[in-house]
DNA sequence: AATGAATGAGCTTTCATTCAT
DNA sequence: CATGAATGAAAGCTCATTCAT
C-alpha cells in the first residue's frame, strides 16, 4: 500500500514540478513556449511531459487553475492576518500580479479552442467568493465603502493592470492603486 | 534613369505590399506569422521580405508605424467632413480599431527588444496632436466638456478597449461608449 | 509450493496472453506493433512482455513457433473427424490462413536475424510431416493421386496464395483451390 | 531564360538523387525508412525532400512509377540488340529484379491509402506492352510457344519469383527459370 | 513477478534565413 | 533587384526500454 503511495507520491512531484515550469515558461514566453524546455526545468524527460499532459492545452488550464487556486486560496490566509482593509489590499495585490502572469495565456484563452471554455467559469467561480469575503469583512469593519459589486471590482482591475500601451509615467498600477485608495477613503460615504 | 525609377517604384509597391500583408497576418496570428505566408499574400518572393526588412523588427516597427500614421491621418480628414464632436467620435472609434490590431504586436512589444524602443514616442507624438485639434474643435464649438487631457484620454481609452477578461455582459467596448457619451452630455459641466 | 505453481501459472497466462496478443498486432500492424499496444491487449504492463521477451525477436518467434505448433496440430484432428479427402482440404485452408498471418512476419524472416535462422527448419519439421499424413491417408483411401511430394507442395501453395501483385480477377486463391481440385479430380491418373 | 533553366537543373537533380536513395532505402527497409536518411543519402537536407514530396505517399509513388519506367523501358532496348528469345529471357530477369525490389513496397500498396490506388493500373499499363512486344517478336520468329497472356504471364512471374517461404533449395527463381524454359522449348506445340 | 512511470533517442515536419540564379 | 530552392535548426510527439516500487 505504502509502496504503491510511493509511486504516485513521485509522480505528482512531477505533475507539481511540470506545472509550476509552464507557469514561469509561458509568463516568459507564452503558451509557445517550448515542451522540451518546459520538461528541462521541470527535470523530467519530455516524455513525462506528455504523459500527464497529453495536448497542450491540458498544461495551460492546469496553470491556469493552479494559478486561479493560488490566488483564491491567498484570501483567507491574508484575511486571518491582516486588518480587514489591509487584507484586502494586500489580496487585490496578489491578483494583480496573478493577472500579470495571466497575460500570456490570453491569446490561447481567447483562441476560441473548446479546451478553454470552461476555463472564465472557473476564473469567477474561485475568484469572486474569496473578494466578497474580504469586501463583505472590509465593510463590517467600516474600513471601506459598501456596495462594491465582487464581480465588476475583478474585471474593472483586469482592465485597469493590463496596459496595453505602456504609459511611461506609470499608468495602469497607479490607477488600481487609486481605486484601493478611493475604496478606503470613502468609507463613510 | 527612367528605368531606374521604373524599378524604384516597383520595389516601393512590393514595400508597401508587404507592409499590408504583414498587418493582415499580425494582425491574424501574431508577429510570428510566416515569412512565406507574408511573402506569398504580398506576392513577392521570401528573398524580396528578406531585403527590405532583413529583421523581424523591421516589418514589424514598420506596420506599427503605419498603422499609427493612418490612424493620425484620419483626424484632419475626419475634421474636414464631420461635425467637430461627431468627427472626434469616429476618430475614437478609428482608434479603437487601430487598437485591436495593435494587440497581436503587444508581445513583441514589451519583449525589451531595444528596436522597440522608440514605438512609444512615435505612438504619443502622431496620435497626441491628432486628438488634441479634434478635442480643441469641439471643445471650441461646445460639444464637449473642456478640460480633457488628451493623453489620458488615449491611454484610458486603450485601456478599457482591451479586455483581460471577457466580461460576458460586454465590459470594454461599452465602457468606451460611455466614456464617449459622457463627454458629449456634460459639454456644460 | 502450491503457491509457487500458482505464480507459474499466473506467469503462464501472462505468455500466452502476450503471444496471442502479438499475433494479432502482428498480422495487423506488422512486427513493429507497438510494445504498449501488445502488452495493453494481453492486460499486462510492458515489464511484464520484457520480463517474458526481452527482445523483440523472441515475441516474434514465439508468435511463428506459436502458429506453426497449431496447424501442425490440427491436422490430426481433422484426420479423426472427416474423410481422408476432406480432412486434406480443409488442413490446406487452415494452412492458407496460416500464411496470411505470417505475411506479416515475412520481413523480420528475411531480415538476416540470426534469430530467425532456426524457424525455416521449425516449419518444415513441423508441418511437412502434418501434411504428410493426410497426403498418405488420402492416398491410401484412393481420393486424390499419389505421388504428390509434401515438402514442394507446402512451398507451392505458399507461393501461390501470397500474391505480390494483385490481380483484379482474384488469381492467387483461386489457384489454391484449382491445386486441390487438381488433387482429388485425378485420383486414378 | 537560361538563369531559370539552370535552376530547375538542379532542383532537377535533386529530385532524381531523392528518388533513386529513396528506391535503395525502400529496398533496404521498407517505405517507412527514415526521412533523413534518405535525404542524406541523397545528398540534400530533409526539407528539400519535404519541399518535393510533401507527403511520404509522394516518394513512394514516385519511386514506384520509376521503377516501372525502367523495367517497361528495358524491352525496346533489349530487343534492339538481342534475337527475340534472349531478348524476352534477359527482359524477364530484369522483371523479377524489379519484382524484388518492388516487395518492399507491398505493404504500402495495400494499405488502402487511396494515393496508391493508380498504381496497379500502372503497373499493367506499362509492363503489359513492354512483354507483348517482346512475346510477339519471339513467337514471330518462331523461338517460343504461341498463344502466351502476357498479363497472365506478368502475374505468375510475380507470384513465382516472391517466394514467402524461403526454399533452401532455391525454389522461386528455379521455377521461373523453368517457367521460361517451357516457353522456349515448346516452340512447336 | 508484475507494474507502469520515466526516460530520451529518434522521427516527422515546419520555417527562418541564405544564396545561386 | 527579385526569386524561390535549399538548408538545417528546432520543435512536437512517439515509443522502446529501463527500473523503482
Amino acid at each position: 500500500m505504502s509502496a504503491q503511495r510511493a509511486l504516485r507520491s513521485d509522480a505528482k512531484r512531477n505533475v507539481e514540478a511540470l506545472v509550476e515550469s509552464a507557469r514561469t515558461h509561458f509568463a516568459e514566453s507564452g503558451v509557445d513556449a517550448p515542451a522540451r524546455a518546459i520538461a528541462d526545468t521541470a527535470g523530467v524527460g519530455v516524455g513525462t511531459l506528455y504523459r500527464h499532459f497529453p495536448q497542450r492545452s491540458d498544461l495551460v488550464i492546469a496553470v491556469f487553475q493552479h494559478e486561479v487556486d493560488a490566488c483564491a486560496g491567498a484570501a483567507p490566509e491574508l484575511a486571518a492576518t491582516l486588518p480587514p482593509a489591509d487584507a484586502l489590499v494586500a489580496w487585490l495585490r496578489r491578483y494583480t500580479d496573478f493577472l500579470g502572469t495571466k497575460k500570456g495565456l490570453g491569446k490561447a484563452l481567447h483562441s476560441g479552442d473548446p479546451a478553454f471554455e470552461a476555463l472564465p467559469e472557473y476564473f469567477l467561480a474561485n475568484l469572486r467568493p474569496a473578494l466578497e469575503s474580504l469586501l463583505v469583512a472590509a465593510e463590517a469593519a467600516g474600513e471601506i465603502r459598501s456596495g462594491v459589486n465582487a464581480k465588476d471590482f475583478l474585471y474593472a482591475i483586469a482592465n485597469l493592470s493590463v496596459p496595453v500601451v505602456d504609459d511611461a509615467s506609470g499608468g495602469g498600477n497607479d490607477m488600481v492603486g487609486l481605486l484601493i485608495d478611493g475604496l478606503r477613503h470613502t468609507a463613510r460615504s
